[in-house]
DNA sequence: TGACCGAGAATTGGATACAATCTCCACTTC
DNA sequence: GAAGTGGAGATTGTATCCAATTCTCGGTCA
């Protein structure tokens, strides 16, 4: 019996892929560092072949750089990079938003309060990783309800390039608490159907996300 | 001797993306169809090594759909999807419009005029793949004037989704002639520096393109 | 008739081996 | 000394082979 909802990735590349996903979040694989392919395939017990094809969709992704017989290497992301990628974003969730509004359902509603709350929950509890992937959950959830499924995949790549800096400002907790002011009005203006006003929000939410980290960035090294 | 901007792909992975490219624009590989790779390889001269890393970049794309034990899989576009793209256009290339007009030189705006003649001079000449070319160098011309790389790739990758469509517009002559004013004007519009009507001009100048096909594909089939 | 099963064929997934290319550094040459 | 050169070692790119999985299509049974 396996429980639904889980399952162990079918192929090696498949796995190859979330750890090498994990590896650059976590910094363990560091920007311009290069992915020498015998150690990583050794290291994940496979040979180079699924790994080259994980490198491959991670390339797509813009997460790595492929040169022709230089090899991989993981992307860095500087301060320009990380505005384009806010901008972005903007758009294409703003846009997201004007249309899931009118469409979003009481039980997808319901749903982004519970992640809501699991995301409170995690951060009083000092439980990041938790409290990431809840706040994915519920940003996500109300672009689903837009029903666009490539639009979300792109906004899906837009956050994975930037998963980095955003656990950064988390990291603070005072941008925890900020933020969970943020989400709540923005859920509330979503249960209104004030698509326009929510828009506002969230695009204020990104806003002090992304100056923030630029203070951090351009300040500190 | 080897004249600059032409080299040989350096790697056979890279020759069979293009390769790929084109066999699914021309239909060659027909939407829905599996990818058998023991047959494309054979026919490309190279193993399934190379064949498989092509189809990863081209999965990333949306081009092609992969499922896990089964294959790869000629993308469908259905009457939505094309919907769906066109919106996601709309939002980006609108944007770089609007960041590049003001930013654009002298030297880019002279380029987008070639392109434009060169675009009519193919059209008269029933040359379509010659001007299929040109438009797009015209269009990303502009583009890259806005400075935004990330943008620049994502609306390449939109556009590369919709290429069947693109020629089957561009087939009637009728459609070719309304694109020539609806170019020209935009043109003007950007030498001005009037950033919104040039927004304005090529979001009407895609409308047409997509409302003309949504009848052309839900009336004849 | 239709659902179900299973053996063989077809196809994909991955490991290994080797070829091609790049990198680095000692060495030569001016 | 600076610039160029050649080759050994390191690394990537690809072909080949085998394992794992899925598909096909008979036959069987309710």
């Amino acid at each position: 019996m396996t429980r639904p909802g889980f399952r162990r990735p079918p192929t090696a590349q498949e796995a190859v892929l979330s750890e090498l996903r994990l590896a650059i979040v976590t910094g363990e694989l560091r920007p311009g560092e290069q992915v020498l392919q015998d150690a990583l395939a050794e290291r994940f017990g496979v040979s180079r072949v699924p790994l080259r094809e994980a490198l491959k969709i991670l390339e797509g992704e813009g997460q790595v750089i492929y040169r022709p017989h230089r090899g991989y290497f993981v992307a860095e992301l500087d301060l320009g990079d990380l505005r384009e990628v806010y901008q972005i974003r903007d758009l294409l969730e703003s846009e997201s938003v004007r249309v899931a509004v009118p469409r979003i359902t009481a039980e997808e509603i319901a749903a982004l309060a519970a992640d809501l709350e699991e995301v409170e929950r995690a951060s009083a509890a000092g439980d990041l990783v938790g409290m990431a992937s809840a706040n994915r959950r519920f940003h996500f959830g109300l672009i689903e309800a837009a029903r666009m499924p490539r639009l979300m995949r792109l906004v899906r790549v837009l956050w994975d390039a930037t998963d980095v800096y955003r656990s950064l400002y988390y990291a603070d907790v005072t941008h925890r608490e900020a933020v969970h002011d943020e989400h709540r009005q923005a859920l509330d203006a979503i249960r209104r159907g004030d698509a326009e006003h929510a828009v506002v929000l969230l695009r204020q939410h990104r806003e002090r996300a992304v100056t923030t980290l630029e203070r951090l960035l351009s300040g500190g090294t």
